[in-house]
RNA sequence: GGUCCUGUGGUGCAGUCUGGAGUGCACGCCGGCCUGUCAAGCCGGAGGUCGCGGGUUCAAAUCCCGUCAGGACCGCCA
């Protein structure tokens, strides 16, 4: 670490450097001072070489020395001022909400902090605000946002770290398109502030047209390979591996290039996914000009079916058909996997796609009582249409939940949130939370909206996602100070680590040995 | 809980499949030379528990088993 104290002047002909941002200047009769003795670093301060991921969070300190952490870390703090801005701009207040919360078990796995002053009982982590921002609604903050850090013990990812920051935000008498269009503003402000460039309309697609084109809820728009309905065409197909309630097909550009081993593990893949087979078809140059067939399956194929598999899905001579036939969920599922298997873009490449994914359904699967279980809160308003079917066919139940999703990642979600007790108290009923229950789990939220709720909806932006893909990581430690590992651990600090034995004691806690 | 990939001087790699002396490359580090260079150049040098433990073998970085660490994914993430 020195100081350098000298005159600054431009540098003689033919000497200055184009490639270097200082490269037209020079520094002439220099003083240099040493401030700090310091040692070579561990590994290169720059961008050219790939650091084992211990090594640099070991030495974190100086992983962020290097030019592409400097860029990320400004572009995310860019990314939270615009945010910020667009918020304040749009006459939302911004209020913290507790990080000591009370356990709410539902969802996510907590983490939990022990009372000191009351042995044995726990605060937890919020794993969102949302129960807190809701009750900010009764409390009359119409519109209520938050840079807020969420909490989860889940296991980790590319995409997901134990702690994580979103835009929180809330507001009262207005719908989901209001919800929207606030959160669209303010994350094309946060695009356009980090990256120059304002994206362009961002689309809404239900949720069933979004697994019907996609086979996905959270659909990559980058890229075409769209899947096509072919159940019609092999309804009463003579092929018995393509005989079912749904059958759909991709075309892959350029994969009858495809080998028979890559071919075999990606039926390998489908299978591994839940479907019973896959059938691929490589579409070939015929010999008096248009097109065949190449596939185990053609000589089992009608002259209508061999034909649509081209026609409907748009393929040409040296591309590939994949088709999946099962239930309607199952075959878009496999083929939307497979769609990203053979068409994923890195992260940083191409346009940047939003879309609005709307009308979830209210429930997926469900639990080990028999009892469907919430898709995305158990306070979640149902359709209008369809709060009918609540009790008789929960399955069909759409909700008024919705995500924003960018080139493939879920960035957020949110939801109309229930405000009537009514209807909470049939959502419990289905959920299978019996009034007791719902009552020492929420009694004081359902207790608040007593006194008044207004209606109200809100969402919560993934802020680390979006940064990420901002700054082209595929990786959402490149753009957090300091993550941690896929483990779970901090290599800098040594954490978690165990506490003092006084430290325990006053706690009231005793560690016993893992079994 | 599971599947897969990786682990070799400070850093990035090759060597592992097909066992034969810690062999090699690039960067960095130390010393010297050079001094209009800017990823400087030239000469010399130091630096290794081949992640760890066990097994097979005359012989293991290399094959086998276990384990630890990092990564990707499945489960999980209302």
């Amino acid at each position: 670490m020195v100081a350098v104290e000298g005159t600054v002047r431009l540098r003689p002909e033919g000497t200055a450097n184009p490639d270097l941002a200082t490269g037209q200047v020079e520094l002439a009769d220099c003083t240099v001072e040493v401030l700090n003795a310091a040692e070579a670093p561990p590994f290169p301060v720059d961008d050219r070489t790939d650091i084992d991921e211990a090594v640099r969070l070991r030495h974190r300190f100086v992983d962020l020395r290097r030019p592409r952490m400097q860029a990320n870390l400004r572009r995310r703090s860019a990314v939270l001022a615009a945010m910020r801005a667009a918020m304040v701009r749009q006459g939302f207040v911004e209020i913290e909400t507790p990080l000591l919360w009370t356990p709410t078990p539902e969802g996510a796995r907590e983490f939990a902090v022990p009372s000191r002053l009351h042995h044995g009982d726990f605060y937890v982590l919020p794993q969102s605000p949302q129960i807190a921002k809701q009750l900010l609604m009764v409390a009359g903050f119409d519109r209520y946002f938050q840079i807020a850090r969420c909490l989860r013990d889940e296991d980790l990812r590319a995409d997901r770290q134990f702690e994580f920051a979103q835009l929180d935000l809330e507001l009262s008498f207005g719908s989901a398109g209001d919800v929207q269009e606030a959160v669209t503003e303010a994350v094309v402000d946060a695009t356009e502030a980090a990256t120059g460039e304002r994206p362009g309309t961002v689309e809404h697609l239900t949720w069933h047209e979004a697994m019907d084109r996609f086979g996905t809820d959270k659909p990559d728009l980058r890229f075409a390979m769209e899947l096509v309905d072919m159940s019609d065409i092999f309804a009463g197909s003579g092929v018995k591996a393509l005989q079912a309630p749904c059958v759909k097909a991709i075309a892959v550009p350029g994969g009858a290039a495809l080998g028979r081993s890559r071919l075999d593990a990606l039926v390998d893949r489908a299978k591994g996914i839940g479907a019973k087979g896959l059938a691929w078809f490589k579409v070939t140059a015929a010999a008096g000009g248009g097109s065949g067939l190449d596939s185990p399956l053609d000589k089992f194929l009608g002259d209508e079916e061999r034909s649509a598999l081209s026609t409907r899905t748009g393929a040409e001579p040296g591309d590939l058909v994949l088709v999946v036939a099962d239930g309607w969920r199952t075959a878009c599922t496999v083929l939307g996997a497979l769609r990203l298997e053979l068409g994923r873009m890195p992260v940083g490449e191409g346009e940047r796609r939003f879309c609005w994914v709307t009308d979830f359904p209210m429930f997926d699967g469900v639990d080990d009582a028999g009892y469907p279980v919430a898709a995305h809160h158990p306070f979640t308003m149902p359709h209008p249409e369809d709060l009918a079917l609540l009790g008789s066919d929960p399955a069909a139940v759409r909700s008024q939940a919705y995500d924003l999703v960018l080139n493939g990642w879920e960035l957020g979600s949110g939801s109309v949130r229930i405000h009537r007790e009514d209807v909470q108290r049939r959502v419990f009923d289905a959920l299978g939370i019996s009034p007791d229950d719902a009552e020492l789990r929420f009694g004081f939220l359902l207790a608040a909206f007593r006194y008044g709720a207004p209606p109200h909806a809100g969402f919560a932006v993934g802020i680390d996602r979006l940064v990420a893909i901002l700054c082209g990581e595929e990786n959402i430690r490149e753009v957090i100070a300091f993550p941690k590992t896929q483990s779970g651990t901090d290599p800098m600090t040594g954490a978690p680590k165990p506490i003092a034995p006084g430290a325990l004691h006053d706690l009231g806690i005793r560690v016993v040995p893992r079994d």
